[in-house]
DNA sequence: GGCCAGGACACCA
DNA sequence: TGGTGTCATGGC
């Protein structure tokens, strides 16, 4: 991913943080809420995993004993308004079970070098570079960057067409070389892009008011 | 009623 | 490596 774009990538991230502020962005309240979330929202929109979310919470499972000694039953029920229900379940399942030796608090996943940690989730099933990106950033606080849909096509709509079918690896080296690696900056610097590209960069994008217009591919083409 | 939404994996060439 | 089918719900 070498394609020149309109601005550096700094820039770009300075100027949603001027359009928009500070997002404080978190995508859910604790750090376990965090991670189910990041394996709920595959594909998924944010809206539907809420729903799933709220009804983990009913049933007291957004806690760590209850939830590994839920039943695939009741977790399947809670989750379905987020689809995929059963690959999903099957996720988590792995992905708790990969936690489960050490706990979400041990000191291991702070302690553990970030390339170390981000292989041993990438060798867990159904977890994918961007889920293993978004628990490693906002559950564990550590310095890699989330590339997702948004990303992409914020990419796509400043020029950077070939954003659209660069691999993971390529535009995540690409984002984290422009950006030091400041773990406070790249939650900022994504939750900035998803909050720009929900309100623009949608299939039918709104313009109007969009700050980053000027630069905008897709706004000088129509 | 069709399209879309914050992926990942199996399978194939 | 790269393309395609699969998994499923709910809002617009």
């Amino acid at each position: 991913m070498t394609e020149p774009l309109p601005l550096p990538i700094a820039d770009l991230i300075a100027m949603l943080l001027r359009a928009y502020g500070p997002q404080h962005w978190w995508p859910g309240e604790t750090r376990l809420e965090i991670i189910v979330g990041a394996v709920l929202t595959q594909n998924t929109n944010w809206r539907n995993v809420a729903r799933a979310i709220d009804n983990l919470q009913a049933a007291g499972l957004l806690d760590w004993p209850a939830l590994l000694a839920a039943d695939d039953d009741t977790l399947r029920e809670c989750i379905r308004p987020s689809g995929f229900y059963n690959v999903k379940l099957a996720r988590l399942r792995a992905l708790l079970g990969y936690l489960a030796p050490w706990g979400l608090e041990h000191l291991r996943f702070a302690a553990l070098p970030l390339d170390a940690l981000r292989a041993e989730l990438l060798d867990v099933h159904g977890i994918g570079p961007e889920t293993a990106d978004s628990i490693l950033l906002y559950a564990f606080g550590r310095a890699t960057l989330v590339v997702d849909a948004y990303t992409r096509r914020l990419l796509v709509r400043l020029g950077a067409a070939e954003a659209q079918r660069a691999s993971y690896a390529a535009l995540r080296a690409r984002l984290m070389a422009a950006l030091p690696p400041d773990v406070a900056l790249y939650n900022e610097a994504h939750a900035l892009i998803v909050r720009h590209a929900k309100e623009h960069c949608r299939a039918k994008p709104r313009c109007q008011g969009c700050p980053l217009q000027m630069h905008c591919a897709y706004a000088h083409g129509h």
